[in-house]
DNA sequence: ACCTGAACACCGTTCAAGT
DNA sequence: ACCTGAACACCGTTCAAGT
């Protein structure tokens, strides 16, 4: 054994399993310290604060998101494939989203490269990028906080058929998160095409 | 005088007024109490604990949404101005998009109500219509996350034409919050009226 | 170099006690 | 009925001290 019976990666390890298990709120620094047997402080001496730690373990859960290979599929479906991507390496971490959603920006580039490069690819101007960026983005990282609160099914079981509400409350009990995501992952894109057909030239094509 | 000094929406206007001026996060029973010139322990009387604290703040910021007249302009416009009122009801808020997300379905059904009837009567089947719905609240409410966080100015202010990350940064600064919403607002009912126009005849028109 | 312990300034919540 | 004070079990962070 050398001096050191703790590591960075350790930790951040830790941390992640915890988030993984229990969720962002219930990760503490005292806790992660405690469940790696060292004393309630240890866990500082490798990270300068609890920010840093939810910087670090952001970017662990998404530096394994596979990128598109500039194949010759068409545009949408490798935006759609980089989406499901992110989304898998999302899913098992509760409440993981939503500390990525603050930290993305700063930690981790490639992945906002990837959906960037293909918008533009596509023939989306920059500043459309940007906002087309930030369209997906909010979406596919405010899910996380949405699937934990299903609809309501009828309160009193009262199932109003002339009622929007009390029809749609039984029936999410029956849709599972696929078709949510898959609904708005694909109401997206195809807003986005609309778009870029409604005004074809507003792109300039890198490399065309 | 009467015998109580203090009122539960008194409670609940002070700690919307935290709310919006520090952000969620730094809303405590303790510190609230004392902003009302009572002991630490007051807000107990009136209300159970912080989570429904957080269901009045959550509720009182939706209260006055005006909802859809059902006047003659077609769907994706009065869709659009219901998102917009949401939008304007959670703007001054910082963070309280987040509380909401979590608790409206459990307190606020009016605006839900109205969201659905609108894609309910533009032609979407019952099982789009919890779909559309948790997309718009997905995007509408996991906005106020994002904007928090802005694009990245180039770092090293190196702005290398061929990269698109290097060429959105700086440009993400000249662009509104007005601009990502509208963009983000237009892509999705666009995305929405592009499914009705591929499959018509998918919804059962009430009252048709 | 690596870790610990005590201390400080906070939390949310409970509950007996005051008026 | 309305509010307070003390207590309990937690936090994040700092920092002197131990080995």
């Amino acid at each position: 054994m050398t001096a050191r019976s703790l590591t960075e990666a350790a930790i951040v390890n830790a941390a992640l399993e915890i988030v993984r298990r229990t969720g962002v709120e219930s990760l503490s620094m005292r806790g992660l310290s405690r469940e790696l047997g060292m004393s309630a402080m240890a866990a500082y001496y490798y990270v300068a604060n609890k920010d840093e730690l939810l910087d670090l373990v952001a970017a662990r859960a998404l530096a394994d998101i596979p990128l598109p290979e500039g194949d010759g599929s068409p545009w949408p479906v490798q935006l759609r494939a980089l989406i499901d991507h992110v989304d898998k390496a999302l899913r098992d971490y509760r409440g993981v989203g939503e500390v990525l959603l603050d930290r993305m920006h700063r930690t981790q580039k490639h992945v906002m490269r990837a959906v960037m490069e293909l918008l533009s690819e596509a023939g989306f101007s920059d500043a459309e990028v940007a906002m087309a960026y930030a369209l997906i983005h909010t979406y596919l990282f405010g899910r996380y906080r949405v699937t934990a609160a299903p609809l309501p099914v009828g309160d009193t079981g009262d199932a109003d058929p002339d009622d929007i509400v009390s029809r749609v409350g039984p029936l999410s009990a029956r849709l599972a998160g696929r078709d949510y995501y898959d609904f708005g992952v694909d109401t997206l894109i195809k807003g986005l095409e609309s778009r870029l057909a409604a005004a074809p030239t507003n792109g300039r094509r890198r490399r065309g």
